[in-house]
DNA sequence: TACATGGACGTGAACGTTCACGTATCGGCC
DNA sequence: GGCCGATACGTGAACGTTCACGTCCATGTA
């Protein structure tokens, strides 16, 4: 309102015009805005005054031509909506803010989108990826071509670098406690669309049957009510179920909602346990029991690997390349 | 490992080392590689392999600097680690990308950083900002120069827009409610940082004092945790409590579990009331009753904001860039 | 034969900075 | 008077694309 010299119409003001406005040269103006030795104090306040006057702001893509500007690497991430995955996000927005990184944000569970169009928005903006990329991972690597994609959950892939995690080892952990509680028929409440982690079913199955447990697989959304439904209707076709282990944290909340009104105790009727570690379960009555994961130590664990990638010092599908991150049982209230 | 011509040392391929390697010029390589017509499918294909295999990105600085590129808005966040912000962040992200924009993440949170920190960090790279900035938005707006900046929940800000919320009408709603339940000595738990949301305690307070009702003020961190022991420690001083209204729903989850583990019943003893309205509470025991906000509506509101005032059709500063949001009482039963 | 048509390609210019120089002016010193 | 060193500025080139032209050649057409 006051100055409308430059509005959102006409065309941006750009170095030359704060010259010409100022009297002087480009390189003047550069030496006044980035605070450049060889120009006199009078001249660089009086340079500044008027590139704000104008409205000018340094084009960043001109400036990233000449000078090669800072990393940024895309963040792809099915559905934020699930706590677990801003738990995650803020461990990589923070290790790489401290790299003087920047991160760009893709979630693609809003829609029904695919982790490939998140690739796709986010492939000419970025000089690397982290994501759940699921299969389409590969794909996803073709994308970025040379740059580095670390992709998480998906140990097959063929991506730069992967993180992923012992399911055995963390189905051993919960059913051998499920089962040190006197659980005989255990459910394992496992997500319908399967995404990222196909493997965590396979993984509790084939424990339980090392242990010689019934496992009873189910499957629901991936969301609290979706496992609440999906575990009242259990509940209420009289099965019979003494122990409960779901996909992840917020599956079992839905679980533990479901038992509760369905009048079961928990952990005395049907012991709980969850997956993952989000904060959320602390909060829940039963406070839920559940295989934890350093989720900032995932966040962290990621950003590494790509400073290794983009550094040269670790090689692009490499066995170091390779991270295998375990998951902790912590015993609280629900199991 | 399998072909490292143009490995991370070195300089990175650019269009006429494809060229000269395919034997084409420049314009013929960018033909190809933009789908582009006037060009033999024979020669697409082998500029294709030949720039998948000496590693060719187009530069996006280039790119952006001849074409004019889409835009980028960042988005400054004081925590990601608490629940109210990705919920935010989500929706501000599907909108963004509904319009083809990115959005470049910055949480400020971690490090024991400022809003100024992020705005620093992200001025270079967006076109515009969104951002829980407080009183610290006038000189990210400063920063950001013409580049319009959406503030949430700083009213008195000279941000481009504003999105704020009328705190007087959510306190009328909540101890209206509570007052109606019997409640005589209400506590007002309350963020200790009071960073953003300065106005709460202030409306409660004013509120309170217009209905006669006595309203105990207390501060806590802004986490269950620290919520939890500070009305710990206010139950075990033998205060006459009986209602609460925190000032977010996760400091109310604390609360809860406070009162809980005092054997308190809630809301037989102590009715509940959050803030906020983030899925949380409905998982809680019992489950929360809340001032909720509909954060994917803030979301898309402040990016319709954006929408307005990158096209002009909205004037910075303007009276109709000042949004006001409304919260409602959602009944559930901790209250 | 002359001339238009169109497909497949090439070339100068432009985008907005910064870098590495070059130049003018002034004061001081021998 | 001549030279030196600062200080304060200006200028060509480069960064890697795309855009708007131009060129060349084969094919058809009158």
């Amino acid at each position: 309102m006051t100055s409308r010299s430059q509005g959102p119409t006409g065309k941006r003001a750009t170095i030359l015009d704060v010259a010409a406005a100022a009297g002087v040269s480009r390189q003047t103006v550069t030496r006044a805005m980035n605070d450049m030795a060889g120009i006199s104090q009078d001249t660089r306040e009086r340079v500044r005054r008027l590139a704000t006057e104008l409205g000018y702001t340094p084009s960043r893509f001109a400036k990233g031509l000449v000078q090669g500007a800072r990393i940024s690497v895309g963040l792809a991430i099915p559905d934020l909506t699930n706590p677990y995955f801003p738990a995650f996000a803020s461990s990589v927005v923070e290790a790489a803010t401290n790299r003087g990184w920047n991160v760009v944000v893709d979630d693609y569970g809003h829609g029904t989108g695919s982790a490939l169009d998140a690739a796709e928005r986010l492939a000419p903006h970025v000089d690397a990826l982290i994501g759940y990329l699921g299969r389409e991972s590969e794909m996803a690597q073709e994308m970025m071509g040379r740059r580095p994609v670390v992709s998480l959950d998906h140990p097959a892939g063929r991506s730069a670098g992967t993180i992923s995690f012992d399911y055995h080892h963390a189905a051993r952990l919960a059913l051998n406690h499920l089962v040190s509680l006197g659980c005989r028929n255990i459910a394992y409440l496992d997500s319908d669309q399967g995404r990222p982690s196909a493997g965590r079913g396979a993984a509790a199955a084939a424990v339980a049957e090392g242990l010689g447990v019934q496992l009873r697989r189910c499957e629901a959304s991936t969301s609290a009510a979706g496992a609440k439904a999906v575990v009242a209707t259990l509940l209420a076709a009289q099965e019979e179920i003494d122990g409960l282990l779901a996909f992840n944290d917020l599956m079992a909340a839905g679980a533990l909602k479901a038992l509760q009104e369905a009048g079961r105790a928990v952990p005395g009727d049907c012991p709980v346990i969850g997956m993952d570690g989000i904060p959320l379960g602390e909060l829940l009555t039963p406070e839920l029991t559940t295989l934890s994961l350093d989720l900032r130590a995932v966040g962290r664990a990621a950003v590494d690997l790509l400073d290794g990638l983009l550094s040269g010092s670790l090689e692009a599908g490499s066995e170091e390349a390779r991270l295998v991150l375990l998951h902790t049982l912590v015993r609280r209230q629900s199991a």
